[in-house]
This record gives C-alpha cells, structure tokens and sequence, in this order.
DNA sequence: TTTGACTTTGCATTTAATGCTAATTTTGCT
DNA sequence: AGCAAAATTAGCATTAAATGCAAAGTCAAA
C-alpha cells in the first residue's frame, strides 16, 4: 500500500524538523532515504529503499543506505521491524511461549509471563492472512548491558 | 540456562521418536544437532550450534549444520525464532502497532486488529531486564501463497 | 573564503546462507 | 552377505547482507 502524499510529506517536515533537532544535517540523501521509507508500509529492506532511489539518484551509494538507516534507527527516527535480522535463532521448545531480547547484545530470552500467554491466534484470518501462529517478543536492555554504561 | 538432563535426553527420545515417524533418518549429526539446541535456552544460531558440536565431533560440517536445522525446522521439529532473519526491514510508523509476516514469501504488513493493541510493557522489568517496547508478530499464509499452491 | 567537522562515495572485507558435486552411509532387495 | 538405489554428509564455491575504511565532497561557522 502507497501512503497518502499528505501524510508522506507530514512526515518528511516532521523528520527535517526532528533531525535538525538532533544536530543531524538533512542532506539531500537523507531526505530521498526517509521518504522512500515514509511512503511506505511494506517495511522496505535496505536494498529495497536503495534500489528505488537509484532510480532517479543514480549516484547515491548503497553503503549510504545502509549507514544512514541504522543512524535514523539509533536516534529513534525510525524503527526496525525486526531486530534479530543477523542471524537464525533456533529453539526446540515447541509449546507456544514468547521471549525478550536484549536491544544492545541480543541476548535473547524466554519470557514465561502469565500476561503475555493469553494470546492464541490460531484459527483466524487477519489481513487475508491464514494465522498460524503469535509470538510476541518484547525489547529491552539486560542487566549486563545496563551496568556496563 | 543449562537445561536439566532428564528433560535433554526426554526431548531427544522424542526428537528420534518423531524422526522415524516422518521418515527422517536418525543420523548421529542429526542427533547431536537436536541435542546441542534441546539442551539449552539460548536460541543458539546455526553457528554457535556448530561451534559446540565441533568440539567433540570435528568432522561436522557447517553447511550440514544449516541444512539439517532447515530440515528439523521444515517438518516442525524445531522453530525459529526470528522469521525475518535474512534482512532488516524498517518502518517510519513510530507508533506502537503490530505486524504479520507470511511464512512462505515473508511479506510483512501492518495489522490494527484491536486484540493486539492491550499491550504496553513500558516501565517494566522482565527477567531483569528493562523493558522498552513490546511487540507482536503475527505469523501465517498470505492470500496469494495459498492460492498458489 | 578558509578551516574543521560531518557526510558520502566507492571499494575491500567479513559474515550468513546457499548451490553443487563427490563421497559416504543407509536401506531394501535378492 | 552382496549389491543397487536412495538418502545423507562433507567440502568447496558462490551469493547476499552488512560493515570497515580511506579519499573525496559538502556544509556551516568564524
């Protein structure tokens, strides 16, 4: 789904203003890669946004991309849908249970929660989609990570 | 968290258990794949599993590693964790909302469903962590993978 | 306009994952 | 047991995502 132009350009004058704000220069690169994500609500990949630039910035570098991105994601300019994306993460329990990850190591956790295992999905149609399954992972910052600051 | 033995050899027994039940040979890199991820709580990567086996079983082979966990995963021995591990996927919409991924071709949409709007684990600490969002993933087919298939 | 800091580019490198083929093992059959 | 077919594994090559790094370019304040 395309965003709505007026809702496209309120974002991109609400990063501009954000990013002046936290002494973050707005470059003509910055802009093209913030608006290509603010257009959309596919949740681009890196390669994705920067193939679509390239169509009428043809010089724009991918390693930019790749760098401004994750400048945006550590200012909370914008997010990342999936923050275990390096690697593969495996695990043999099978009984439905959800889990909490470290935003700094990655450390990634079981989380047995009475108030998170109420959900149950199965059986259900969201978005066209057959469900099939819910997990729910909640971000957070471990104890290591917080006393080595 | 080390697992506790009995509960390692009961997951084993049944892994090999279901192994046969599949038609799925019982190989001894097979077993001591499952064995090394049954044994912990860590969601180990391909890698790290790897890593361990090789310690007392060096002719491992990596690529072996990798197939075998598809494989494990593929009939439902084992889960992944992080479904969308191949690439970071970003998103402008700072607001708090879900998502839902198709297990097939990985798209990944929005979803306002209401029943997954309750949670806000703000202010928190779980498993001593602190907590700093929450979110939900919801995981099925998509209408154009179930139509082709 | 010059200086210094920040930003971008372009290429090299690393890391995760997959493709492919030969060697090995297992299984079913006689 | 002996043999052929099928499944599995090993080992290496390749692809793809991400990062490191140095040189070039840009911007903003003095």
């Amino acid at each position: 789904m395309v965003m709505e132009k007026n809702l496209v350009e309120k974002r991109v004058q609400d990063f501009i203003y954000k990013s002046k704000d936290l002494g973050l220069k707005v470059t003509p690169q910055r802009i093209a890669i913030y608006r290509e994500l603010a257009n959309t609500d596919e949740h681009p990949s890196t390669e994705a946004i920067y193939s679509k630039i390239k169509d009428y910035y043809p010089n724009i570098s991918l390693t930019t991309v790749y760098r401004t991105l994750e400048t945006f994601e550590k200012l909370g300019l914008i997010l990342v849908v999936n923050v275990l994306y390096n690697a593969a993460r495996y695990d043999a329990n099978l009984k439905p249970h959800h889990h909490i990850v470290c935003v700094e190591c990655k450390k990634l956790e079981d989380v047995y929660e009475q108030s998170y295992s109420e959900f149950n999905a199965n059986n259900n149609v969201v978005n066209g989609y057959d469900v099939l399954g819910c997990s729910v992972l909640l971000s957070g910052i471990c104890k290591n990570c917080k006393e080595s600051k």
